[in-house]
DNA sequence: TTCCCCTCTTGATAATCATCAATTGGATTT
DNA sequence: AAATCCAATTGATGATTATCAAGAGGGGAA
């Protein structure tokens, strides 16, 4: 992991700054506000299977993914890791941490792909924060998003069998609502998906296979076409 | 589900108003903005089974538990429900939700036991919020540990067996952190449990058995002992 | 008290899933 | 092109857990 040197990072802030604008987290802020905390900002080149932090390290940043996939994860007792979030580029993690005092990561970040993030300090977004009650509310309702998506994770965790995981997941991959025929990519291994829904790969292929021998979907690689969307939802 | 008579719900608000000013989402408001609030509250009593609001629901209120115990549970595809949070008395729930326009309960809520409410209006609290940026911090950090909340739960659920379930369940339980016996009680019927851990009410209680058979806890009706500390605290 | 209802328990069986092992396939490096 | 590495697949087996069924226990109502 490193940062770029100055001059590069300057020009990367220049034309990712935009980007970052779009972001809800950061669309409240003035100019001059978002301004103060680019100042305190690090660009980070973390390369592929490398850490960024580490579980129960003090949380003193929050990021944003400019470009590659981050992977969030508990150490489980036995060893094993659960996946607890894919983060892929445009978006922010780990920033719900900041408003509590001496507070220490619940997950360990490690680069999936390598990538690139901006960093931030927890300190100066609090600063805004005090200042501007109308961030307070974005990052409310950021929040709450957020504990909804927990939600319907724990209830896929809950799905009587990995049948059902797997489909939920399929289902939630579908992007293109209105075509007969949806078609999408998988955004990561397949490994890694497996890891989220608490399966094994195994079993993962398994049912892929299953569902194609079934003429429910079809898979090559990593594209995926849904072939009967109906049976496909009636798994659920 | 009915609402007092006037005069009782204002002798009824009298008394456990002090008590919401120890909850943290109420204790950073002035006098003045509590008044305020609570006008617009109702004092709301739910007999034990049923329901206060059910999923899909649109969500004008949060709401603050005064005595009794409520369930919150999103009900899966196949019909079966699975309990998301059982919510005791001197907590609120559902405040989550107010930060996002036209928001629906996620989940239906029905008492477990005959439960004695308060109901906030999401709009009037968000007028207070807007006001106040120290309240806001307040709510930011109480989304933030629920969060975490969920993601312990998370780890529960993608933990292999059952056994590490239940036995994380019960280490959780223990309140009494230096005694060398601890005990407690369940805080609901054990097929409740059970269905948090999203496991069988016949699987939790073969497990219970085993784990007494071990000489690891002692369990009679819903009095809970732990024998041996270390060995419950191995099976994680 | 007795009855009734519901929870909890216990047993038997079947289904599901993890694990181990071996092979295939694809991508990258040398 | 050959070698190498890792992901993915497939098969065989055993462990775990759900399901079905029946009985035991406990608390409230008549």
């Amino acid at each position: 992991m490193g940062m770029l040197k100055k001059e590069d990072a300057m020009q990367f802030q220049k034309i990712h700054g935009q980007l970052l604008r779009k972001h809800h987290l950061f669309s409240a802020l003035s100019d001059s506000d978002m301004t103060t905390l680019m100042r305190g900002t690090r660009v980070l080149s973390v390369g592929k299977g490398e850490f960024l932090f580490q579980q129960n390290e003090e949380a003193r940043h929050f990021y944003f993914v400019v470009s590659g996939c981050m992977k969030l994860f508990r150490t489980l007792p036995d060893g094993t890791e659960k996946i607890i979030e894919l983060v892929p580029s445009n978006q922010t993690f780990a920033e719900a941490l900041m408003f509590n005092a001496q507070m220490m990561y619940p997950v360990s970040a490690q680069a999936v792909d390598s990538s690139e993030l901006f960093s931030f300090s927890n300190i100066d977004y609090m600063t805004l924060l005090k200042s501007s009650p109308d961030l307070s509310l974005v990052l409310l309702g950021d929040l709450s998003r957020r504990l909804r998506m927990r939600l319907s994770e724990i209830e896929v965790l809950s799905l009587k069998n990995s049948t059902h995981r797997v489909v939920r997941y399929l289902m939630t991959q579908i992007v293109d609502s209105d075509s007969e025929y949806p078609q999408f990519d998988l955004p990561v291994a397949k490994r890694l998906i497996a890891g989220q829904l608490a399966i094994q790969p195994e079993t993962f292929s398994r049912i892929v296979h299953r569902l194609k021998e079934e003429g429910v979907i079809d898979m090559k690689g990593k594209e995926v076409t849904v072939l009967d969307r109906k049976a496909l939802a009636n798994y659920e």
